[in-house]
DNA sequence: AAAAAACTGTACCTACGGTGCAGCTTCGGA
DNA sequence: TCCGAAGCTGCACCGTAGGTACAGTTTTTT
C-alpha cells in the first residue's frame, strides 16, 4: 500500500516513486501537465506502465504528489535560508535583507537557471485539477503571505513605513517577483534576471523602512 | 487562402477565425495548450475539424496566431494607455506614475479578475512550440523591456535614481510585477490582488526617484 | 520460509491529433 | 448572371496517449 505520505526510507518502492516524481516535474515544468505522457516517464525511470499505476492510482494522484513534495521543498528552503538570516543578525530588517541577499544568491547560482515554479504552472492549467490540488496550490501562498507578513510587522513596529502600504501586499509581493522573475528569466533566455529582480524588491523594502 | 495576416474584414471567414482564437485562447489560459483539444474548440464555434483544418494547417499554427493576436493587442492596449497618460502630463516621471495608476484601475475593473497572460502560459509549456513562437515570446518580452526603458531614460534624466540600479531591471519589473499578480490573483482567488501589485511598483518608483 | 511490496505482461477501450480528399454552399466581382 | 474562389461539411482512416482490469512474477522485508 502507497499512501500519500512518503514511504519510509527502508522500502525500495519509495525510490522509484520520487524518480518518477522527479521526471515528472522537468517534464511539466517544460511542457505542461497534460503535454506530459506518462509512457515518457515510464521511459525515462525504466518501468512498465503497471509500475506506474501501482505508485499512483491515476494520473490526477501524481499531480497531487508532485506538489506536494515541491511546497515542501519549497517550505523547508525558506525555513533552513531564513532561519540562518536571522541568526546573522538581531535586527528584523537587516535579516530580511540578508535572507534575500541570500535567496538571490542561492537563484544566481543554479546552474541553468530555476527549473520553474510548478504553483505558477500549475494557475495556468488549473482546470486540469481537482479541487483538493487547486486547495493545496492556495494554501501554499497564504502560508507564504503569512510567512513573511510576520517579518514584515516585526521590521514595521522598529521602522514605521514611509508610505502607506498593505503589508499583505508587500508579503505577496516577493512571491510575485520571483514567480514573475521566473517567468522573464525563462522568456528571455537570462537566468540572471531573476536573482536581480529579488534585489529590486530588497531594494524597494529599503527605501520603505528606511530614512 | 489563408495567410498568417488577418483576413480582410469583407471575408466572412476571418470572424470564424477570430470565434476560434477566442475560444482556444480561453481554454489555453484554463489548461493549457496540450490540455486544450480541437475538438472542444469546434463544438464551442460550432463547426466542423475539416473547417478547423481550413483556417489552421495545424494545432502549431493555432499556437503561434494566438500568440501573435494576443502580442499585438497587448502592444495596442500600452501604446493607448500611456499615450493618454503623457497627454495629461509634462513631467515623465509624473506621466508614468498616472499611466500606471490608470493601468491598475483598468485591471481592477476587469470583470472575473485578469483571464491570464499568454505569454506566461507558453513560458511554462515552451517545448510544446518551436522556434518560431519561442522567439515571438522573447521579442514580445524585450519589446516591453525597451519601451518601459525609454521611459525610465527620460525620468531619470530629470530625477537621479537614489539607489543604483539598472534600469533595464526596473523595466523589467513591471512586466514582473504583472505576471506575478496575475498567478498571485488566480493562486489566491483574489482578482484585486493584481491591481495592488502594479500600485506597489508604482510606489517602488516613487520612493526611487523622489526625494 | 512466509508475507508483503514492488513490480511485469497482456488485453482492451476511448479520446485526440492529424491526414486526405471529394463535395457542397455562399458570396463577391466581372 | 454565372464563375470561381472562399469557406466550409462528411467520411474514412491512422498512431499515440490515458486509463482499466487483473493475473502472474520477482524482490524485499520480517
Amino acid at each position: 500500500m502507497v499512501s500519500g505520505m512518503n514511504a519510509p526510507a527502508s522500502r525500495k518502492g519509495a525510490a522509484t516513486r520520487d524518480q518518477i516524481l522527479d521526471a515528472a516535474e522537468t517534464a511539466v515544468l517544460a511542457k505542461g501537465f497534460a503535454g506530459t505522457s506518462i509512457d515518457e516517464l515510464i521511459a525515462a525511470v525504466g518501468i512498465t506502465k503497471s509500475g506506474f499505476f501501482y505508485h499512483f492510482k491515476d494520473k490526477g494522484a501524481l499531480a497531487k504528489a508532485l506538489l506536494e513534495r515541491y511546497i515542501a521543498r519549497e517550505d523547508a528552503l525558506f525555513d533552513d535560508l531564513f532561519r540562518r538570516a536571522d541568526e546573522l543578525n538581531e535586527d528584523p530588517l537587516h535579516g530580511f535583507l540578508v535572507g534575500l541577499k541570500m535567496l538571490s544568491e542561492l537563484l544566481a547560482d543554479l546552474p541553468g537557471g530555476h527549473p520553474g515554479c510548478l504553483i505558477a504552472a500549475y494557475c495556468y492549467q488549473d482546470r486540469l485539477f481537482d479541487r483538493e490540488v487547486r486547495d493545496l496550490n492556495t494554501r501554499a501562498i497564504l502560508g507564504w503571505r503569512k510567512r513573511f507578513r510576520d517579518r514584515l510587522d516585526r521590521i514595521a513596529a522598529r521602522y514605521p513605513p514611509r508610505t502607506d502600504v498593505n503589508l499583505d501586499d508587500v508579503a505577496d509581493m516577493l512571491s510575485v517577483v520571483a514567480d514573475g522573475g521566473i517567468i522573464l528569466s525563462k522568456a528571455v533566455g537570462d537566468t540572471s534576471v531573476l536573482a536581480r529582480q529579488i534585489l529590486l524588491y530588497r531594494d524597494y523594502l529599503r527605501h520603505l523602512f528606511q530614512a
